[in-house]
DNA sequence: CGTGAAAGTAAGTAACTACTTGCATTCAGA
DNA sequence: TCTGAATGCAAGTAGTTACTTACTTTCACG
């Protein structure tokens, strides 16, 4: 691996634990096992080192995708969910800090929000096609369930090392919990799409009932 | 207002706009309007002094509060939330900077949660009574349908401003639109509590039908 | 008027930070 | 073997930061 690929990947580290300000040259230096005087060589700023560490990282999102022909509901949003909250739970450090720097340095939020917002615009089309199958509720708030969905994704990914006891648990059982309460908010309906009111509607129960 | 009072606040104000590191002694004792000096006679360090803040924070907290015999549901949960919400807006920059800064200071996000975190609980317990009362599904995975409306408070608290298309418009018909999704995920039923399936849902059209 | 506590002023210290300069080393390719 | 580009190393610069020291000013209260 390069140099330059070293300290990119060294910042990227070095500031999801300690902010912009916290990630002095000197300490990237020495996680990329460079010299500090290699960094300026490379970059000429830090400023300039964070903004390429910013671009590299939003051309490597591995956006997950739902199908264009719904099949079982349940199960392919929760599949594309787990993708999307694994993949935010990754990126939790960096995607706090990004957030904590807003006032200061705002690109670095809106960069990371990308992702998040192609996949709540693809979750939409999704149900979408849903209501056009007859398969979810025409009536349905649907723009205010998937700005719900997005935030509990968010909300999960960055705070459930806070507060553990306040998600699902456990956390690999979340997805389908989530998608579970989605499916139902947008009265998604159709065989094996939804669990009807007054029944069980664990995700083991959904899970077994779609077997 | 006493020196410590003031010096209280400006810490406040420069630290939703700083953080904690580029909140700097000097900058603090400018927007309090005292001299440096004061500040470490009154708070010793920097770190006392944002010990101070926080705590003074954390005593400070006007939760709202839901009734013990529920009425319509809608009304009551959306004018809580409106507060829960208005309360999280109020304090969003602060709320990004503890989280950007777990890593490094734990406390301060922890000081944060405490608020939605009893919250949470309120409304669980809430929708509990609708059950009891039979005014809601038994079945339905309220732990998790509350975690996904607490996020969403959370989300919309702290993001609204970076992407405000990706949350309900305008803001303040958010809560009732919340509410509304939050009410038909754990199938809440009964004489003005719900929209059933398949009718209109908008936030006034329910408000309507409540009248 | 006298006193004492709270506040301001001026100056300084030691550590750190981004960034620079000058020079030595390594090493692949002609 | 020579060359040149990439890298390391040692040292330094100018600015900032938390925090201290020593002294002066202000002012309510007896």
């Amino acid at each position: 691996m390069d140099t330059r690929e070293r300290i990119l990947q060294a910042a990227a580290r070095v500031y999801a634990q300690h902010g912009f300000r916290g990630a002095t040259t000197r300490l990237i230096a020495i996680e990329a096992g460079v010299n500090e005087v290699s960094l300026f060589r490379t970059f000429g700023s830090k400023a300039a080192l964070f903004e390429a560490m910013m671009q590299s990282h939003a051309s490597s999102l591995p956006v997950p995708e739902l199908p264009d022909i719904p099949g079982d509901a349940h199960t392919e949003i929760t599949a594309w969910c787990a993708a999307l909250l694994a993949h935010m739970r990754q990126w939790r450090s960096i995607i706090r800090k990004s957030f904590g720097e807003l006032e200061e340095r705002p690109e670095a939020a809106v960069v990371m929000c990308e992702g998040p917002n192609c996949a709540a615009a693809a979750l939409a089309a999704y149900v979408a096609r849903l209501q056009a199958a007859g398969r979810a509720d025409e009536t349905a708030d649907v723009a205010t369930a998937v700005s719900m969905f997005m935030s509990s994704m968010f909300g999960d990914a960055i705070s459930r090392d806070v507060l553990p006891h306040a998600f699902p648990q456990p956390e690999e059982a979340a997805p389908a919990k989530y998608v579970n309460v989605f499916l139902r908010a947008v009265g998604a309906f159709g065989a094996g799409d939804v669990v009807p009111l007054r029944t069980a509607d664990t995700a083991d129960a959904r899970r077994a009932a779609a077997q």
